[in-house]
Formats: C-alpha cells, structure tokens, sequence
DNA sequence: AGCGTTGGCCAACATCTGTTGGCAAAGTTG
DNA sequence: CAACTTTGCCAACAGATGTTGGCCAACGCT
C-alpha cells in the first residue's frame, strides 16, 4: 500500500512518500473519527509534518477526504458460485475484508463518513450502484433490485453493529457463528418465494 | 409532547415552555446532522431564544444531548404473538415507528450520533440490552443472545440504508415490499436449525 | 407599592478550526 | 558556481464554537 521510493519509471518525486504517509494518516483518523472531528492539525502531526503540507498536497479537507475515499470492495463473481452457496460466499468475503484486510478500514471509513457527511453518502450510493448492485444482478430472484438493496442493508448493519457501535452481543461472535446464523438470512433475502 | 402552562400541580414554571421548545429543537437538529455538526446557537435560533439560555438550561452541550436521547422503543410483546408470525410483527413495527410516530426521529438521532459518538454508542448498548435483548427472550431457538445481536442488526441496518445513507434502492421500496422480502430473512435469524 | 425571584438578552472570552503567504533549506539543472 | 525548483516550516488570519457573567424587564408575593 504505501508506495516504496523506486525510481523504476520517470515520476517517482521524493514527495510522493510524504503524500502517502499523509494519506494514511488521514485515512486512520477518518476511519476513527469520521469528518467532522478529524482535524487537519491531528493528520499532521499524526504523518510527522506542517498542517500546511496536507494542504499543499491535497487541496483542502474535503479533497482529502475524497482522496481517502477511493475503495474498491473487491466483490467475488457469484454467477460462478453454486446457487445455494451465494449467501455464505458473500458473508464470509465481508468478514474477511473487515477483519483481516487493511483495506478494510477504508471501507469502515466510508460508512461512518457516510452518516454524517453529505458526499461520502453519495460515495456509497455510486459503490453500491457500480460494484454491489452488478455483483448481485443474475444471482437474486425476481424484483432483483429490492433483493440487492436489502442484502446490502443487511451487511452493513452487521459492520455497523460489530464494528463501529460494537454491540457487545454482535462483538462476541464468532467469525464462524455468523456465517452459521446470517447466512440463511441472506439466502432467505436473494431466493425466497 | 409540548407540555402547556397549567397550573395544575404544584411545579409548572413559566420556563416549562421554553425548555421543551428548547429540547424539540435540539433533538431535530442532532438528528439532521448530528452531535458535531448540530451548534448550540442553531438549536438557540430554531427555538428562537438565546444561546445562553440553551447553556442555563441544560448546562453543556453534552448534557443538552443526553436529554435529547431518552427513548423507548415501546417493543411489543412478541410471546403474544404466534411463532411463526413474530419477524412480520417486528418488521412492521420499526417500520410504522420510523415512518409515522414522531418519536422515530428521535431513534434515527441516536443511530447517527451513536456513529461518531462515544457516550450516543453507550445509550445504544444499554437500549440494546434493556428494550431489544428481552423483547427477544424467548423468542428465539438456541443461542438467543445471537440471533438477537443479529436481527438488530438486520434491523439497525434497514434503518441504515433507507432512513440515513437514503440508498435510493432501498429507499424506493414500500413499505409491504419490505415486509415481503425482510420478515422470512429475520425469521431464518430468529428461529433456522 | 416594594421586594426578591425568575426568565431573558447582550457582549465578550478563550479556544479551535481551515486556510494562506512568506521564507529557509535541500535538491536539481545549466 | 549560479539559477531555479522542490519540499518543508513558521506565523498569522478570519471565522466559528462552547461557554460565561453582567444587566434589564417581567412576574409573584406580602
């Protein structure tokens, strides 16, 4: 993730190190903290460097916080996954990025941004509308669109209680025990009737 | 809601009044846009008073927000209902309560500052464990802590996407639609194995 | 009427915020 | 070596925010 200082190709300036340290930080005082109470001072002194500097590199706040917003969630192809495997398949490939992935602070960021802050809600709408939505088409029964919306609500309230409210009950689960006790209630959403 | 100036009992001061007005004002701006971004001098012009009374009647900031979150779920008896009719009812009841009771807004307050606020995620855990977990009692098979923390999930999620991110797809559904497609997912939840 | 109490506003404070401009050191190019 | 660009820091501004204290009018009681 955070680019080595190769000369390999032409660019390669010896800012783009500082820029990636500034984009780091920002991205764990987003994901913590979400917009509002993340100070670009904390980002700073967080990256080692002047306030001025983030502001040289990206802009303002708000370009910054669009830079850190840049996700990719990866999806599997679930038209190659049997029918009744999909559920599953997709649970545990949200768990895993949640919990082992580092990619998946971003994606933590993302939603508790999104709650608050008027463009990175829209960010969302655009992820679910360009990678979730297109994932689930061909894999959910009839009214597709509901289908989709509804697994996705289903998901992110499952991040939203574990991750970022940290339900004590939703905390103590097992990886495993979720998949057991969702999974169905995914399948239930994509297949039923 | 807005208790009126009788004279009734004993208490019953003139500055009743302004303090409900004060409360109402408080709980739709941190709904709308949360503990951060909700100031003390909006809340003051919404209830057309001065800031400073906001501060002498309810101290802080902080404490303006505590009683902003007094909320009662009003849970239905769901051992009064039949087993296989219980998802539909829960389902349903969120759903009047987010759409039509006025106190949803109040729900939707805590969901969004829950997100980025600390003290707001403890007031969720303790509705949590006081309102939703024994409603659920008994409800559900085996391991009812569980499937508990996960139909609030589901729940909490619906909320989510329909009533905060406003993810269009969820959001265009109706309310039966909902019905339809989320009550088997949360009975799979709440009763599979 | 006279007095204390209550309800209200105004003005100011200290602090924190995003943001800007100027200036020095380090590196690059001729 | 000299000109120039890049990278960085310092200091400061302008605005907003939570919070405080003092002052005035309206009310309630005797």
């Amino acid at each position: 993730m955070t680019q080595d200082i190769d000369s390999g190709t032409s660019g390669a300036r010896r800012s783009d190190r500082t820029r990636a340290v500034i984009l780091d930080a920002a991205r764990r005082r987003f994901a913590a903290h979400g917009f509002e109470r993340t100070t670009i001072r904390a980002v700073a002194a967080d990256a080692d460097i002047d306030p001025s500097m983030v502001m040289r590199y990206y802009g303002s706040k708000a370009q910054l916080f669009d830079a850190a917003l840049d996700i990719d969630l990866d999806l599997p192809d679930l038209s190659a996954v049997p029918a009744d495997g999909r559920a599953e398949a997709l649970v545990r490939h949200f768990l895993h990025r949640w919990e082992h992935d580092e990619a998946g602070d971003a994606l933590l960021l993302l939603l508790r941004s999104a709650v608050t802050n008027e463009h990175a809600a829209g960010r969302m709408h655009a992820i679910f509308a360009t990678q979730v939505a297109p994932a689930l088409a061909g894999a959910a029964g009839p009214e597709q669109a509901a289908r989709a919306g509804l697994v996705s609500a289903q998901l992110l309230g499952l991040a939203l209680t574990r991750y970022i409210l940290r339900i004590p009950t939703v905390t103590h689960l097992s990886p495993e025990q979720i998949v057991t006790t969702l999974a169905p209630a995914i399948r239930a959403t994509l297949e039923q009737r």
